[in-house]
This record gives structure tokens, C-alpha cells and sequence, in this order.
RNA sequence: CGGGGUGUAGCGCAGCCUGGUAGCGCACUUGACUGGGGGUCAAGUGGUCGCAGGUUCAAAUCCUGUCACCCCGACCA
């Protein structure tokens, strides 16, 4: 096998290098349709790895999952006004069906606020029946003018939650308790820092009160919204009539919230870890925690049988150990399978032949370094099993470190326009959303949240209009995906 | 929706200007040698040149139309 075209660089182009990232790890294929791609197996594997931790943690909270159709009549999106404004441009609208135009046509949901408060209004009579907790693992389709993997598809998986309460005080805690999941399932899990905080006016959900984000930086500098959590007031409730009697047996309505978080997680995943050589992938995550490579010279039959009993043992303690493990025993020159695991982010390979069985070691190689490690059988997989919270904690420091390293404070608006060039900007805002857009416009910066957990803005005036801070902390600029 | 580009083998491309047997690299198949960082040699498989018209003895190539996709912006998880 010769040497395939070298990957672009992060440096020279970090756009061509995701770009051909995803297709050469197997992630994606193109689909027939405009940005509608296929998840590959070792792509559909690192979603399935995010349902199963998040799924988890979402029951531990109380919820429960639930499923609604994918069609919703067009007349629902009318009634809630700022929902049909932001998502009527990118719906798709199915006409026809059975041979013949529909009456009313049904859009493929673009998120599920409207079918499900119209349920919603029906299952909510008293007080006693709320809060209602559910959660839907589903596809969802928006018309974006541009796509890319992952980033922004036609179509893409993701779980929407929606919960009612009978108090705002309920709701908003709700809506904080799910951000809080994100945000374990980013750092903890997928090993991405993040910055948890709240949208301004203009970047608000359609239709919500408040919107909480998490935010992280890839690394090329650009902020990646990875998860959002809204509370959506009564406008669902009062769009829906969903309606209770409380205690006092007062008509009242429902506070609602919604939450998701998609596919587009794994291109934050992607973005946040990847080098030059290809991803690199967090362990609780990704497919293959370990690669084992037996080697062996083909002439050498008792040498490869020794090697196999070897890898037998070793796979089933890993696997014991509740290691996601996995050997390659194709017929393919050791070099190649190393290039290929190594662009596929394989945390830890093992690299096992009859020279190691003879010294009693193995080597073991680390995505996050140089050099292999010489390690001796006999502590193989506690070894192994060590080192895999080890390179869980080493990644998220270097995700932090790189993150850290490109935010600075900005005082002056010299200091913003060269501050968003390299990542994040901390500064004050005056929260007037003119001044917002005019700072996008010359910076094509905008503010991607006000940090829950930030640098206090109390006394300082806005970077942009010299105004006093509009809000209690300074926000994040930055340019985002 | 604006700007740019591309449709030729599974992938990446050349050929088109100047019409005349459809080519290259990788991948794939078979065999031998090889095997600790993208192996070597040899022999092979695979194409209605995006689609529809037109010009011509003859069209991947020229003309007209059309469709699709990709990339860069504005909009969005």
C-alpha cells in the first residue's frame, strides 16, 4: 500500500482539514440529497456511545422517554408568532401523499415545541398532573443553505426534551439542571470544555424567554454551540392552551422548557482534540478504546499462533474489565494499520509480536504521544485500564490549556477586533442588540453567551459603546460555526 | 439567496483549446516474495464521459438547454 495524500493541515486549512477528516475516519459518506450525509458505523458508534450516557443521565433526572410523529400540520408553526418566523425559512413541506395533494400540508419537524404542546394541552388537566418530563430521541430536517458533517446537515439526529410545570421557579430550575447535563456530558465525557451561559436577545431561541448554552472552542479559535436548554415561558402554553387547575383551583398555564443537543456534538468532538495526523478521541466515547495489532511474520506459524493465544488472553481481561477492545488481525502491513487507527483516534494501541512474547512486554502506543511504551505482560491491563482515565484527563487539560491560552480579557475595542481573530474575547456589552450586530458586522464576531460562571462586568463599560454593562457579567465573543 | 467551481472507473484526476481506438495514480482481484510506522514485483477486473437535444461521416471534446453537487459568504443545533 502506498502513501495516501497527506491530510491538509490545521494551520494551512482547517476547513479542508475536517472536511476530509470526516470522510477519510469513516465517519460520513455523501448522501443522494444536499447536505443529508450518511453516518457510518464508526461515526454511528461515537453517537450511540453520546445516547447512552446522556439517555442515563437524563432518567436519573426523571425523565422519560416518549416518541411523536415526524409530520406536523404547517398550521401549527402559525400559532406562536417568533416560532413561525425563525423556523418557516427552513422547512421542509410534504404536499402530496397517497397519489393526491393533502388538504393541509405537513412539515417534517424541525423540532417538535408545536405537536408536542398541543399533546401536551391535552394531557394537562391539574396541577397533579405536572411537571411532565419527557425526552424523544429523534431526526429532525432544516433546510440550511449551507451544510457541512455534522456542523449543520439537512437532517440530523439529536433528543429533544420538553417538560411542563406548574411554576416558573420549577421550570427555570429544570432548565438549568438540564444544561448542567451537557455540560457533564461534554467536559466528562467528551473530554470538550465548555463554557456554560445564557443567549443574548438576538440569540435566543424561536419563541423562548431564556436560552442557556454551552459553548466550547475548537481549535482554529471559533466557538461551537453545543448544547442548548430553553425556558419557554408560557408562549408554548398559552399558544397550545396548556392549561391547569391549581391548587387553589385557578385556571393557570404551564411553564415549559426544551432542550437539545445533536449530532453535532461529535463535530465539537472532532474539532476540540483533532491534530494533523486525524481525530483523537475521548475514551468514554470512542469505539475502540484499545487497538490490538498482532504482528507476526507470515512463515513464522508457530510465532503467530503464539501471538494469538497471547492477544486471546488479553482481549478477554480487557473485555472483563469492561474495555470497548478491538484486534486487527486483517491481512494488512503493520504500518498501515497503525496510520489508519492513529487518523481514527484510537486512544491506545497494543502493538504484540513473537519478539515481545519473548521479552515479556508489549508496546503500547498513546494518540497523545511520541514515543511508545514498553510495558510488561504481566501488568498489561491494568496498564491499559489505567491509562484510559489517564488520557481522559490529559485531553481535557489540553482542550483546556488550548482554550485558555487563546482568551483574553478585552478593555478596548482594539483589543475585541484582535482578540476574536485568535478566539475568545471576555468583555462588556452594553446588551443593545444594534450594537451587537454592528459588532458582528466588522468583526463577524457575535456574543456567544453570558457566562452563568464569569468575570463580574460591575463597573465596567461596554467595549463597543462605552454604555454601561448591560449584564451582571462580561460576555464571550467570538466568530462561531 | 449572492459569488466561485466541478460533473470522465469505488476515490482523486488528466484528456476538451485543435472532434477520430477513453487514459493515469490510488483502491480492488490473483500469485509470489514480504511483514516492528502508509510493502515489492507480475498479471488482471472495472466506463452508456451528469442528463437531453443539436452540428458532423464521426462528439468526453463543438453548440444549446437542463439537472446536480462541492467550496466561499449572509441565516441556523
Amino acid at each position: 500500500m502506498a502513501k495516501q495524500p497527506a491530510l491538509p493541515t490545521q494551520a494551512e486549512d482547517f476547513s479542508a482539514w475536517y472536511n476530509e477528516l470526516v470522510y477519510k475516519a469513516d465517519l460520513v459518506d455523501l448522501g443522494p440529497v444536499r447536505g443529508a450525509f450518511v453516518i457510518k458505523p464508526y461515526g454511528y458508534a461515537l453517537w450511540e456511545n453520546i445516547q447512552r450516557e446522556l439517555d442515563a443521565m437524563f432518567k436519573a433526572a426523571g425523565h422519560e422517554n416518549l416518541y411523536f410523529p415526524m409530520l406536523i400540520p404547517m398550521s401549527y408553526f402559525q400559532r406562536e408568532a417568533q416560532h413561525v418566523e425563525g423556523f418557516s425559512p427552513e422547512l421542509a413541506v410534504v404536499t402530496h401523499a397517497g397519489g393526491a395533494e393533502l388538504e393541509e400540508p405537513l412539515a417534517i419537524r424541525p423540532t417538535s415545541e408545536t405537536i408536542i404542546g398541543e399533546l401536551y394541552a391535552k394531557w394537562v388537566q391539574s396541577y397533579r398532573d405536572l411537571p411532565l418530563l419527557y425526552n424523544q430521541w429523534c431526526n429532525v430536517v432544516r433546510w440550511e443553505m449551507r451544510t457541512r458533517p455534522f456542523l449543520r446537515t439537512s437532517e440530523f439526529l439529536w433528543q429533544e426534551g420538553h417538560t411542563a410545570h406548574a411554576t416558573e421557579a420549577e421550570a427555570r430550575a429544570e432548565v438549568r439542571t438540564m444544561l448542567d447535563v451537557y455540560a457533564r456530558l461534554a467536559e466528562e465525557f467528551a473530554a470538550v470544555p465548555v463554557i456554560k451561559g445564557e443567549k443574548t436577545e438576538g440569540e435566543r431561541f424561536a419563541g423562548a424567554v431564556e436560552t442557556l448554552t454551552i459553548e466550547a472552542m475548537m481549535r482554529d479559535g471559533k466557538a461551537l454551540q453545543s448544547g442548548t436548554s430553553h425556558y419557554l415561558g408560557q408562549n408554548f402554553a398559552r399558544a397550545f392552551d396548556i392549561t391547569f387547575n391549581d391548587v387553589d383551583n385557578q385556571q393557570a398555564f404551564a411553564h415549559t422548557t426544551s432542550w437539545g443537543l445533536s449530532t453535532r456534538m461529535i463535530g465539537a468532538i472532532i474539532m476540540s482534540h483533532g491534530d494533523d495526523q486525524g481525530l483523537i478521541l475521548p475514551p468514554k466515547l470512542a469505539p475502540h478504546q484499545v487497538v490490538v495489532v498482532p504482528m507476526g511474520r507470515s512463515n513464522d506459524e508457530e510465532g503467530r499462533t503464539r501471538v494469538r493465544a497471547e492477544v486471546d488472553r488479553l482481549v478477554a481481561a480487557l473485555r472483563a474489565a469492561g474495555v470497548r477492545v478491538k484486534v486487527d488481525d486483517r491481512d494488512a502491513s503493520p504500518g498501515a494499520k497503525f496510520y489508519e487507527w492513529e487518523q481514527k483516534g484510537v486512544p491506545l494501541r497494543v502493538d504484540l509480536g513473537p519478539k515481545d512474547l519473548d521479552a515479556g512486554t508489549a508496546l503500547v502506543k498513546d494518540r497523545l504521544k511520541d514515543e511508545k511504551d514498553t510495558v510488561p505482560l504481566s501488568g498489561l491491563v491494568d496498564h491499559l485500564v489505567a491509562a484510559l482515565p489517564d488520557f481522559h484527563a490529559r485531553l481535557f487539560e489540553r482542550a483546556r490549556a488550548f482554550r485558555e491560552a487563546r482568551t483574553v480579557e478585552a478593555h478596548t475595542w482594539d483589543e475585541l477586533v484582535a482578540g476574536v481573530e485568535k478566539g475568545f474575547v471576555i468583555a462588556a456589552h452594553c446588551g443593545d442588540p444594534a450594537s451587537e450586530k454592528a459588532i458582528q458586522e466588522a468583526t463577524k464576531a457575535t456574543v456567544r453567551c453570558i457566562p452563568l460562571e464569569g468575570v463580574s462586568a460591575a463597573g465596567s463599560v461596554c467595549v463597543h459603546t462605552g454604555r454601561p454593562s448591560g449584564y451582571a457579567n462580561k460576555v464571550v465573543f467570538a466568530r462561531a460555526y
